[in-house]
DNA sequence: TATATATGTTAGCATAGGCTAACTTTTGAG
DNA sequence: CTCAAAAGTTAGCCTATGCTAACATATATA
């Protein structure tokens, strides 16, 4: 070994864990990525059976920003995943799994935005701050989150 | 109209911003992940310049837990954006406009991180959190993160 | 009840961003 | 200087998630 080659494995060596922690962080963020259609829509589908009675296709597209055939292809994804039960031409309704995956989300949006809110936050921004963060907190995050929104309330 | 097109309506009138509010929030996500590999590139960029000198796609790769065709595909898609300037076979360099992207969300991803050492999450964690969070933080959030981390620092 | 409107689906297309296998180019050890 | 190993690229594949246009079904008004 050379000692360009000995200087660049030390560097390697010293930045290893680094450069292995920093490639699985990202790859967290990517599995993020995969869940983070399911979780939207098995959340609004809870919210749209609370409201509506019913969690129509035409409804979940409008408060998606997205086309009908979107949702369409996406409930049959939801499906597959065994996350919803649905026949054609009818509302949409959640599998006992796709009920827990929701409620979890739900809590999960909910913490997000009281901290958010809790930080002086304006309701707009942080309701749309909080669509993305939501998928990308750890439980770990969530609990200190959950402990400032807390703290705040019991200063009132 | 029937009683029913119109509570129908109603209800649409009421939730109407809602509607529309939220599907502005699930657009700006679908924004933000549109520019998301082009920020975690540019970061990770200018950071390897920093540390090596030269930003190389076999270290861009390992760093990012991708394979180097994901990458030589990726950074032609940044010169595209020009964002990047390179040769063939030879070290990336970023341009004028790369540079400070890349300067944007280095300051960004560093208020984040710091803002959840505040809260007391360890960094692990805080890395890794923040490496997906950074992208759905608008300037307001990031000014409020900004002053906890202040102010938790003026405290020591 | 008939039919117009609203809703939903299908087919086909596009882009982003992953991958492997095979090939090319550069680099550095001897 | 040579040539093997390391690095980089290309081609071709895949999945996810958007879209439009065209068609099918359901619903509600007349
Ligand atoms: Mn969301
Ligand atoms: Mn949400
Ligand atoms: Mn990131
Ligand atoms: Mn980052």
């Amino acid at each position: 070994m050379t000692k360009l080659q000995i200087h660049r494995r030390e560097a390697s060596d010293a930045s290893d864990r680094d450069a292995k922690a920093q490639a699985e962080g990202f790859a967290t963020v990517r599995q993020a990525h995969e869940s983070e259609m399911a979780e939207d829509y098995v959340e609004l589908i809870a919210e749209l059976i609370e409201i509506q009675g019913e969690a129509r296709p035409v409804d979940i597209a409008e408060r998606l920003g997205v086309k009908p055939p979107t949702v369409t292809k996406n409930i049959s994804r939801l499906k597959e995943a065994g996350l919803v039960s649905r026949e054609r031409y009818r509302a949409i309704f959640l599998t006992p799994e796709g009920q827990k995956l929701a409620e979890a989300c739900r809590r999960r949006h909910r913490i997000v935005v009281a901290f958010l809110l809790s930080l002086g936050i304006d309701e707009e921004t942080a309701e749309r701050d909080a669509e993305g963060i939501e998928h990308h907190v750890s439980e770990t995050t969530l609990e200190a989150f959950e402990a400032v929104v807390t703290r705040a309330h019991e200063k009132h």
